[in-house]
RNA sequence: GGGCGCUUAGCUCAGCUGGUUCAGAGCGUCUGCCUUACAAGCAGAGGGUCGGGGGUUCGAAUCCCUCAGCGCCCACCA
């Protein structure tokens, strides 16, 4: 059967997919066999494929291959994630379309639309990672908001707070008005903005209306003033009367203004020390405090201080003791609690009071500014807005405690290691953890506040939430009524008159709290504790993440496992880099330069793709996308396929052929028709196993990219380029079978040694090279190689010799323009030693690539001939007429040139006696060698010129 | 403001516990070939004073200092 000189990867890709999942050969359980573990990054559940997913779950789907090849019991978990935020937001948008509002929804009508939602979306892209050749134990598919998941999650939960680790607390809290959910701390980012500061003036209360103040009994005050000018204050006034200037960068905030604040060494605003200001517009009064956190240098001095809209001044309101006043309803909206602008959104009020400030003459000066605003890491497009507010909290002054020795003393590896570094930052300046979030979509809290007409309300203004955390709402009753005792006289779940009642909390669990427990939760190490799967499989190997989730993930699950396991969840991490484009931009929707992982694929076929994605990606570094690189790999499938055509073309004689070098009576070598084939053989198996200690050792670095390459090469150049080209039989002509077999010996190793790379090309020719059974795979075709002996090191340096001696004669061509079917001769210059001829080794073969008639051991080379070294052995060429002496001579005198400015170099050193005297033996040796051969070469190349004369 | 990292061929990178002719690889470029496995190919060639400056050393791409440029992470200066 004629076979395509072009290979075409859809159809062979979609066959052993199906055959690799029909037999299962994905699967794994726990057996004798060392196990090699990896679970994925759960993707978000309703997400499609990207490019960062497409190099993340390459590299994943290369190691646990290769670990499977290696005779591991290797295990790849699969699953997706629920995305509590990102999820809602899209099914929140949904139901916008169908003009529903969340707030109309029941949490169980909500519920049941998200999940229609995952059931339509979800899984779409488990299902693209298959095209992608992802051999994951797809029987293992888990999902963070499945029954186990869930269970442990709420489990854990309930046992960290047993634990006193979790509590509830009133805390200043990242707000995100448009998902209208709390973030922690870890979700806000930054982005520097152009902006404005807006200098406000707020008018000292005592001194308003200064003409009213120049009374007699006034005078006092204003000469204290005068004075206070004297010694260096600024004082502002106007016809209206003197003001302080504050500049903010959010005048919107000034209804929740409830002190102004200076700095008590600020020379420049003692004057205002004890007074009282207006806020403008607003005309409330408020106390001008003092705390040394102000910057005495930024802007006037003056801050203004709204304790329920911002941090720091959140910390300055519970030092002064002073109020706090929300004017913001929870979707940015000012809220009732504000005099003005009830109801507008923030963004535009910023606006609008810059107007009404300016109208008033209440707005100083305006200054360009920038500054860092706080973004949803989700929301993109909406500013967080610090906010007061109650929510649960995960102390994790002890997680960190516990996550920080395994990563520092090396149990657990980061590739590469500079994330140690931020790791241990992060982890040593931790603040707790908020793992609420306003969400229905999520694992709700496992928390009951008590309803009940107690009789004995707490004292106190403010009334204490009662609660208790338990894992249903049966043990709720019950341990509720242990903690507060009083409950026992009244009847409950409103069974009555005067019931109480428990209320589960409405908010769901961060997702992260979800996720940290994976490679636990996974083997159902939470609920099923020392089960046989969580004692097999974990700790898992490698985790291959990005380091954008360092501290959201891949840190937690540290804590998560120590904490739960009493062990580290994974040996090793491999931070990949951020997939650009060519140009280096991220790649984003918005900017249109991300393609379609599937159209790819489909373009390249998947083998094409990862070895694309692999190229581009140097472990560690953000990988630059190009088409081409995706265009190389398929150019590479299309490689091996065309290896597999000639070699599968080939007729066998019954017996093995392999004629020997043979000399003529003169000890020259001529040309039989015979070839070396067993020495190709040999070397190449010698190759393939310094290759492949090699690429082992790029593995255990995770230097795939290098890896991958290395393999490239072999193919390409030593297998395809030098191998099959050594034993290739003429047009027709049969090949001895010895040689087939070992040819085919070495296809298998190949494809054994390419297959994590490109699983589907090497299943397919795999399964062509021999008969298979019905079930065997490539894929789980367990493959060694030895060590290479000295005698292959020997026989690597021989070939690549041989090669020189090739390219040489080809270069001869080459600059001579003389066809490759014209057969030349080869001199090998230099006497006979000891009888010896200096024929090389493997001159059949030279022969036959070089396309020589014959090789030739002269003393002394001829006229009209084109001579080249390979180290210090010189070759001839001899081309009659066709030799250009003066050029061949004006270039040998240009070496020689160069050689001799090397030499003096050396020489120089090795006059140098404090050279001779401190460099090690060896490298002295070394540059004496150095100039022996550079001084063989010359006397060489002097012969040349005098022979060109 | 603090920390980390980077700068080597046109591009992307390797080499950096100082010393093999060490200045490398892949891609791209140039030249010649439709040589019956592969033009998605083959053969050959060109290309860098290793970001600048200084220092240590017999010897520096490699170690130290400094300057410049770039990137990332962290941080409450309105």
């Amino acid at each position: 059967m004629e076979l395509a000189t072009k290979y075409s990867p859809a159809e062979v890709e979609a066959k052993w997919y199906k055959y690799w999942s029909d037999h299962k050969l994905f699967a794994s359980k726990p057996d004798a066999r060392e196990p090699y573990t990896i679970v994925i990054p759960p993707p978000n559940v309703t997400g499609v494929l990207h490019m960062g997913h497409m190099l993340n779950n390459t590299i994943q789907d290369i190691l646990i291959r290769k670990a499977r090849l290696d005779g591991k019991n290797a295990c790849w978990v699969p699953g997706t994630d629920h995305a509590s935020i990102a999820t809602e937001a899209k099914v929140v948008n949904r139901l916008a379309e169908q003009g529903i509002k969340k707030r109309d929804l029941t949490r169980e009508e909500f519920l049941k639309h998200a999940w229609a939602w995952t059931e339509e979306h979800g899984g779409i892209i488990l299902k693209q990672l298959r095209k992608l050749g992802a051999s994951c134990d797809w029987d293992r598919t888990a999902f963070t908001m499945d029954e186990k998941r869930s269970e442990s999650v709420l489990k854990v939960f309930c046992d960290l707070y047993d634990k006193g680790l979790i509590y509830r607390g009133l805390r200043m809290v990242n707000w995100d008005p448009k998902a209208q959910t709390v973030l922690s701390t870890e979700e806000v980012i930054y982005r520097d903005e152009k902006s404005k500061l807006f200098y406000l003036k707020y008018y000292v209360e005592e001194l308003v209306k200064l003409e009213e103040l120049v009374k007699l009994e006034e005078l006092v005050k204003l000469e204290e003033l005068v004075k206070l000018e004297a010694e260096g204050n600024i004082i502002h006034k106007d016809e209206r009367g003197y003001y302080a200037v504050v500049a903010t960068t959010r005048p919107e905030t000034i209804m929740g203004d409830t002190a102004m604040c200076i700095n008590p060494k600020d020379p420049k605003n003692q004057w205002l020390r004890g007074k009282k200001v207006i806020v403008p517009l607003v005309g409330r009064v408020i106390p001008v405090i003092e705390d040394r956190y102000v910057d005495i240098e930024f802007g006037t001095g003056c801050l203004k201080v709204t304790p329920a809209h911002d941090v720091n001044d959140y910390q300055l309101g519970k030092t002064h003791n002073l109020d706090t006043i929300d004017i913001f309803n929870p979707d940015g909206t000012i809220s009732d609690q504000s005099p003005l602008y009830v109801g507008m959104d923030r963004m535009d009020v910023r606006k609008q009071i810059v107007k009404d400030l300016e109208a008033a003459g209440l707005l100083e000066k305006v200054e360009d500014y920038e500054n860092k605003v706080g973004y949803s890491e989700r929301n993109q497009d909406t500013a967080v807005e610090p906010r007061l507010c109650k929510q649960w909290f995960l102390s994790m002054k002890h997680m960190a405690d516990i996550a920080l020795p395994p990563v520092l003393e090396g149990k657990l590896k980061f590739h590469p290691t500079k994330y140690v570094t931020t790791y241990r930052n992060w982890l040593e300046n931790i603040q707790d953890w908020c793992i609420s979030r306003q969400l229905w979509w999520g694992h709700r809290i496992p928390a009951y506040f008590i309803e009940a007409p107690l009789p004995t309300s707490p004292k106190g203004e403010e009334e204490e939430e009662r609660f208790v955390v338990a894992l249903t709402e049966e043990e709720a009753y019950k341990k509720a009524i242990e903690k507060y005792p009083e409950l026992k006289a009244l009847p409950q779940r409103g069974s009555g008159e005067g019931a109480f009642i428990l209320h589960r909390d409405e908010d769901a669990l961060d997702t992260w709290f979800s996720s940290w427990l994976w490679p636990i939760s996974l083997f159902d190490g939470i609920n099923n504790p020392g089960n046989e799967e969580i004692r097999y499989y974990y700790p898992t190997s490698d985790l291959v993440t990005g380091p954008d989730i360092i501290f959201f993930w891949v840190a937690r699950m540290i804590m998560a496992g120590e904490e739960y396991m009493g062990d580290i969840p994974f040996r090793n991490v491999y931070f990949t880099g951020i997939v650009r484009d060519k140009l280096g931009r991220k790649m984003s929707k918005s900017l249109g330069n991300s393609p379609d992982p599937l159209e790819l694929i489909e373009r390249y076929g998947a083998d094409g793709v990862r070895m694309g994605m692999m190229l581009a990606a140097p472990a560690g570094n953000d990988i630059l996308y190009d088409d081409a690189l995706c265009a190389q790999g398929m150019a590479f499938c299309n490689k091996m396929w065309n290896a597999f055509r000639l070699v599968k073309g080939w007729k066998t004689i019954d017996h093995s052929v392999t004629p020997e070098n043979t000399a003529d009576s003169n000890g020259q070598w001529s040309m039989v028709n015979g070839q070396s084939n067993r020495e190709a053989v040999q070397w190449m198996q010698a190759k393939l196993k310094a290759t492949y200690a090699e690429i082992n050792d790029l593995y255990s670095k995770y230097r795939l990219n290098e890896a991958l390459m290395a393999a490239f090469k072999l193919f390409t150049d030593e297998f395809s380029g030098w191998y099959l080209e050594m034993i290739k039989p003429a047009y027709q002509a049969p090949i001895d079978s010895e040689t087939l077999a070992a040819t085919l010996d070495i296809f298998d190793q190949l494809l054994h040694i390419i297959h994590p790379f490109m699983p589907f090309i090497t299943e397919e020719l795999w399964q062509h090279i021999a008969d298979r059974k019905d079930g065997e795979s490539l894929m789980v075709s367990v493959f060694k190689t030895a060590e290479p002996t000295k005698e292959d090191t020997q026989l690597i340096k021989e070939v690549e010799e041989l090669k020189q001696i090739v390219s040489g004669v080809r270069a001869v061509r080459q600059s001579k323009n003389i066809s490759p079917r014209e057969p030349l001769v080869l001199q090998v210059i230099g006497e006979a030693k000891n009888g010896v001829t200096r024929i090389p080794a493997f001159a059949s073969i030279i022969a036959k690539l070089a396309g020589l008639s014959q090789i030739e051991n002269v003393g002394e080379k001829g006229e009209g001939t084109q001579a080249f070294l390979v180290g210090t052995e010189e070759y001839a060429v001899p081309l009659g007429s066709l030799i250009d002496a003066e050029a061949e001579r004006s270039k040998a005198e240009a070496e020689i040139k160069r050689l001799q400015g090397f030499m003096a170099g050396i020489e120089k050193k090795l006059q140098n006696e404090r050279f001779v005297q401190n460099a090690p033996a060896q490298v002295v040796e070394l540059e004496r060698k150095k100039l022996a051969d550079a001084q063989s070469k010359i006397a060489a190349l002097e012969a040349t010129v005098k022979s060109l004369e």
